[in-house]
DNA sequence: GATGAATGAGTGTTCATTCAT
DNA sequence: CATGAATGAACACTCATTCAT
């Protein structure tokens, strides 16, 4: 059993470092079963097809992505507080795997990610949401769609993330103005 | 001459739609060339890969964009003002252009968006960059890097295009709430 | 011993439906294991690869066809009347059996059925052989090779039941008018 | 426009030469495209795709039975004389052709016959019903459905040639005995 | 310059067969 | 004996690119 989860999580984790290394497209089958160290027929045993496997893909990245997330949320604490753990747990996660970074960032906008897909509730979704309908709750942010605020703050976060990766070598300055950024946004959602 | 430039705008529009409808994978060469009314070998002779094609596509885009939202920039009013309609004008040239939205969407974090792109000048950067810069000289914004407010403010835009595109047909009241966003992030950058 | 005959019925049961569904390219292995609730592996125990699976099926068939009509052949009878109890009797069992009649007629006119398989002798060929060999002897048909007309009178009640397959929900009066065939071949070969 | 038309045809001849002696299973495309001088790929700008090539094989075979067959029936002739003619020229053309009578023996009866193109007219089964119709006008044969006799006779002379080939080395003899299938037939099928 | 048939390397996928459990 | 996950050769098919017309 755990044998045969260890054998899908390789073929995933190879198609997520190939997916950032080489993009969607030079992402062939083949070249994932090579990576993963199995035969290009087993990655069928494991997915129907390959859009299958994009989707697989897709819900471990983002099953991973709530578990970091949602384990260091502290609810004794006040929510801006929350906010900014929010944040920097989130850019943390995504700088520690930056192949996640990398697919999600690609996936968010391919046509993989149907309409279908995105009516479907997610475990990073949900918890997305219900962290924002909380803070809302609480009368700490503005009484905005819960779904309209995660998505906004979510798609600020990896495009910051982004950003550090292309500057990377170029301005250390700028990651303390990126930094500024989670502040920027709090002003803006912030109750009045 | 401007035969050769209406045909090589015809292919453009026609790979535009086509990367709208189907996606970045089903848009195949020879698909192009057919909407486009022309055969598949004499997209070679205005491009020279298809690479080639999709970074002509790529600055394309960008020089419209660059003309509507500068075309519209009323140097005159207050900053605050401009920059409103700067968010105005972008939000309503992609919703007039929704393949140009949704190719730019999917191209920003494609393979073919190379460091080496990113790293030339382009005029709709360039406008943004010094649209931003202009502000900062004025004392209307916070002392930011002009590219990292450029590329906040546009990733915002494209986020809440999208989601009201996916939200077209089922909240009313979100759209509302989604104009409310400009607000939100002007309060984020403005000087305090 | 029975446990291990009667997986193997299952087997070839399994593998016979499939092909009069599907064709013969439409049933692989592991459909055909599927289908017999056995595992794929299993098939091997019994057979030694594919081709020796369809040829077992062959077999099997054969030997159903001549247990059914022999059974029948009532030798007390004047041959004329023996001839028309084997045509009703073959065409019954086909129509009884339809998967049968289905790996049957693909079976003859594929690749399967080799050379080497035609020359060996086998139950059903020699039942039919003799029995016109039988109809020679009593002078009450004409003089041609029995292996010559047992064919003969096999393919026409084979094509017979396939043209009832095809017309079943169209023409009632062409049932009919198929059994008249009968006549129209006893008319043809009976000694003048 | 004629070297187009060549290529298709050569790759269909190529198709059926392969059909005859691989069968159905042992006749890639690739195989196909290798044999009548052309890419694999080509194949596809003639045929949508494999299933359409033994569409397209099966309509040329047909287009030349019928043509074959109806060229040399000489209307003027009494209706025994040209059944005679009939299915002595039939028989000659599959003798001539045998990868096509190989490739037609082999469709009749796998899933590529599928019930709408039975269903559909075919120059051949339109000469063959109005052949029938013809003798039954005439009152020279039996008032049976042409359709079920065309059948009938066709398939007899399928066989026949398929034992004559079968039989080839063994028995001159028997050629003389399968020759007098002919007026068996005809015994059975003409008016009383 | 324009065409579109031809190319063939490359891709996703299937499936008969094996073998460790 | 039975299993079914794993294999990998083989297949149908796609598509960017070329080039003779």
């Amino acid at each position: 059993m755990s044998v045969l989860l260890d054998k899908k999580k390789s073929i995933i984790q190879s198609a997520l470092d190939l997916i950032q290394e080489h993009g969607f497209h030079g992402c062939p089958v083949s070249m994932v079963a090579k990576n993963a160290g199995v035969a290009a027929g087993t990655i069928y045993t494991y997915f129907e097809n390959k859009d299958d496997l994009i989707i697989g893909i897709y819900e471990h990245v983002v099953e991973e992505i709530k578990k970091y997330v949602s384990e260091r949320d502290d609810l004794s604490l006040p929510f801006k507080e929350r906010f900014y753990n929010y944040w920097k747990n989130l850019t943390n996660f995504y700088e520690l795997n930056p192949s996640i970074h990398g697919f999600y960032d690609q996936f968010l906008n391919s046509p993989y990610n149907s309409d279908d897909l995105q009516s479907n509730p997610n475990v990073w979704h949900e918890f997305a949401n219900a962290f924002f309908e909380d803070g809302i709750q609480q009368g700490d942010i503005k009484q905005l769609n819960p779904v309209v605020l995660s998505i906004l703050v979510n798609t600020n976060v990896n495009s910051i993330v982004r950003i550090k990766q292309n500057f990377k070598k170029k301005l250390e300055k700028n990651n303390m103005e990126l930094n500024e950024i989670s502040h920027l946004i709090w002003d803006g959602i912030k109750a009045d």
